[in-house]
RNA sequence: GGCGAGUUCGUCUAGGGGUUAGGACGUCUCUCUUUCACGGAGAAAACACGGGUUCGAUUCCCGUACUCGCUACCA
């Protein structure tokens, strides 16, 4: 039965894909690994007034960045294809035709405004909702209520009409979700959602049973807000006659706001300073860009493992994981039921660790694709610097700010020059530059040494100038050991920046 | 409102009729150290509430509260 497990992720492209859409997509990626079965790409395009330019493609290259691949999907094909719905559009006519034909749904002529007049009526009446159900589409204009000779006048005239399935009345429709257990729902409960819509597109409804079971798909992974929908589903593979082939449904909890009540949105994002969306998104009506995990300089295996954590738990206590390893110790069984609070801090360790897991030359070479690199200095330089960078950062981004005075001679200020009188640096800096000059060969354990036998001969403590030496360097009072940014910059540049500074302190010195 | 699904430290979560309720992030303390970090060692910190069932409930059942989702010719 494993080989055969076939899983889709199936995302809409309205927009940038979200980073719950992400864990959604990992989710099923992960079944579908452990299992040796295959995922499957497919985009669920129904909705052509929400159609945005370049969403799909953004999709396609989030998945990949993420290093979520798939078998089957609108870029590389398939035996199941096409994987656009909008491609398929002339197979599921002939579905909701068969649903009409077996009585299973009906041609409904409410207009818009009709229907809205109908809810507003209802609401003054005092009634919560409005519900086309068993009920209400007795009063409604369709093929029910109509005769046959005005129904097929309506049809042939052309007039827009929708098809709609026919709830039974008075059943219980039950199926197992692998994350929550039994559930049942009463088709009382259910409205006859609209399958065909008067612009001649299926419903999400209609297209995604279709397609699940045209494509083989044995399980279906896919978010929370899907739960309720589900009993319609259900009742549409039994009215297809699929029943026997309905996939299994695993229902995902969502991901919520750090704080506060709802779910996880871009708004958040923007509130609290940290990404929602796994790569850049530039606004095709506004132009406005929004930056993604990728461009705030995390790992995708960061991200990934972060995502994986969040919702679901491995058996034993791991935090960190590679990707075969999710694939290796994933399960459905072990995913939480309840909805997961967003927590970014927690995104940042993981990222801090594999940071740390990274050489100083990998993570240059990640560096080097942020506009703000360093141009101009070799790469073993910005290697040695990334080595350092990488304990003391916890994203790539951080390493613009941080590894700055490697790159720059730091500004002595004459707040910084005054704090340098007050440590008397200019009685010993000069022979400490002499020292530091006559290395020969300069080693980080020759610095050290020097280091050493400099304290001893001035008598001075490392307290007193330790601090003073990495402000003339360096330029901050916080930052790397002085051996390691001394052995970093090297003994010329070092030296011509303490140079620069004992000039600087000069003509204060003779007063 | 109706229906569905949830609810263990601040957060992500483990666990499960009898446990010192475990881990991780964050916080705090100590340590390392020339500073800040990193690293190492510790600490504080949780079973939403009320009823049952039971010798015993955080765990099982029922309510309540709260949260989320659905309630579109959107997905």
């Amino acid at each position: 039965m494993d080989s055969h497990v076939r899983v889709r992720f199936a995302p809409s492209p309205t927009g940038p894909l979200h980073i719950g859409g992400v864990r959604t997509a990992l989710y099923n990626y992960l079944f579908a690994r452990k299992h040796q079965g295959r995922l499957i790409l497919r985009i669920e395009d129904t909705d052509q007034n929400r159609l945005v330019a370049g969403a799909e493609a953004y999709i396609i290259e989030s998945l990949r960045w993420c290093g979520l691949s798939y078998d089957e999907g609108p870029d590389i094909g398939g035996p199941y294809g096409p994987y656009r719905q909008s491609e398929r559009l002339s197979l599921y006519r002939q579905y909701a035709d068969q649903l009409v034909a077996r009585g299973h749904a009906y041609y409904a002529f409410d207009s818009a405004q009709e229907l809205e007049e109908m809810r507003q009526r209802q609401a003054r009446a005092g009634s919560d909702s409005f519900q086309y159900d068993a009920v209400m589409r007795r009063v409604m204009k369709n093929s029910l209520t109509l005769s046959t000779a005005e129904v097929q006048q309506r049809l042939a005239s052309g007039a827009p009409y929708v098809i709609r399935a026919l709830i039974p009345e008075d059943i219980e429709v039950r199926f197992t979700d692998l994350i929550r257990g039994e559930v049942v729902v009463h088709s009382r409960q259910l409205d006859d959602k609209v399958l065909f819509k008067s612009d001649g597109w299926p419903t999400y409804h209609l297209a995604n049973v279709v397609d699940d079971y045209l494509m083989k798909v044995t399980h279906v992974i896919r978010g929370e807000e899907w739960l309720s929908s589900t009993p319609l589903h259900v009742l549409l593979y039994r009215f297809l006659g699929w029943e026997q082939h309905m996939p299994h449904f695993a229902h995902l909890p969502l991901i919520l706001k750090p704080e506060g009540t709802g779910k996880l949105s871009k708004r958040d994002g923007d509130k609290w300073g940290f990404p929602v969306f796994p790569l850049a998104w530039t606004d095709p009506e506004t132009g406005q860009i929004t930056l993604g995990y990728r461009e705030r300089g995390f790992l995708p295996e960061a991200v990934i493992n972060f995502l994986a954590l969040l919702g679901w738990h491995p058996t034993g206590n791991q935090e960190l994981f590679e990707l075969y390893e999710l694939v290796h110790d994933f399960s459905l069984e072990h995913i939480h039921k309840g909805g997961a609070r967003f927590d970014f801090d927690k995104a940042r360790w993981f990222n801090h660790e594999y940071l740390k897991r990274r050489s100083g030359e990998e993570l240059a070479a990640l560096w080097a694709q942020r506009p703000s690199y360093p141009h101009g200095f070799s790469r073993t330089y910005v290697a040695q610097v990334c080595e350092l960078l990488k304990h003391r950062c916890s994203l790539i981004e951080e390493f613009d700010e941080v590894g700055r005075p490697f790159f720059e001679r730091p500004v002595l200020t004459a707040e910084l020059k005054n704090k340098l009188h007050e440590h008397q640096a200019a009685v010993w800096l000069t022979a400490f530059i002499e020292a530091l000059m006559a290395l020969e060969p300069f080693s980080k354990e020759a610095l050290e040494h020097m280091m050493k036998s400099f304290l001893k001969n001035s008598g001075l403590k490392a307290g007193s100038i330790f601090p003073v030496l990495r402000l003339l360097i360096l330029g901050v009072e916080q930052g790397p050991s002085v051996v390691d940014a001394i052995s970093i910059l090297g003994k010329e540049e070092t030296g011509a920046r303490l140079q620069h500074a004992q000039k600087m302190l000069q003509p204060v010195a003779e007063n």
